[in-house]
DNA sequence: CACCAGGCAAGTA
DNA sequence: TACTTGCATGGT
């Protein structure tokens, strides 16, 4: 079976099992580029009760965080942890926005995908999947996101090669989908709710499903 | 108690 | 180039 073939059935697999995700929790692509930093090897929870402190104390925008002493920033996102080194990461991120986009996110995001990508994988402390998720699910621009998880599940089905770098697995998806926003979005949130039912016995699947074989999932 | 969560960069060999 | 380590809180 082609990939396209098997990355389709997974798809509707999943979705059929778990539903749409949600994906991405926050009110403004500011908010949601921010939640990107703060999850950062982080449980989705204590983002949340970091970015909460935030709006706060209202300084929840490009303005207010970029006019924030970095220790002031540091104690106000210290439930989302590693919270000095990402107050340096947010700092670099912000500092980039306002010098080279006039502080001005909507422009920013208004570039073309590749404009945005790169300017973002510039930053100090932003990596591949962070500056994917921002570009994906802050500027809604179709770009796959890829993580850990993805790469468990890829590999376990076959799909993926041990070796497979990040912008490999993600040629994966991106050559045998269509480029489409609503689709990447679910798709990966989908992928992260799968890769949390690891080792479990049991679990959602239907007949025929590709991913039925995905019990228990193999540590790579 | 140990383990890990929606990573990344810097250091070592 | 290919590992390893530091960063840190809070839930299970």
């Amino acid at each position: 079976m082609s990939t396209r073939t098997l990355l389709n059935e997974l798809y509707q697999c999943l979705l059929a099992a778990y539903g749409p995700q949600g994906w991405w929790p926050g009110e403004t692509p500011f908010e949601v580029m921010v939640g990107a930093v703060l999850t950062q090897n982080t449980n989705w929870g204590n983002v949340e009760k970091a970015i909460a402190n935030l709006k706060q104390a209202g300084v929840l925008s490009l303005a207010g965080l970029s006019a924030l002493p970095p220790a002031k920033l540091a104690g106000l996102i210290r439930p989302a942890g590693y919270y000095n080194l990402k107050a340096g990461r947010l700092s670099n991120l912000l500092a980039m926005i306002n010098q080279r986009w006039e502080g001005d996110l909507e422009w920013f995001f208004s570039q073309s995908m590749e404009t945005i990508r790169r300017s973002l994988l510039e930053v100090k402390g932003v990596g591949p999947e962070t500056a994917d998720s921002i570009t994906l699910y802050a500027a809604n621009q179709p770009v796959f996101v890829v993580d850990a998880y993805t790469f468990r599940i890829l590999g376990r089905h076959g799909l993926a090669e041990p070796d497979m770098g990040y912008f490999e697995l993600q040629e994966v998806f991106m050559d045998a989908l269509p480029s489409e926003v609503p689709l990447f979005n679910e798709f990966h949130a989908l992928l992260v709710r799968l890769g949390k039912e690891r080792c479990k016995k049991t679990g959602p699947r239907c007949e025929g499903c590709p991913a039925q074989g995905w019990l228990p999932v193999v540590e790579l």
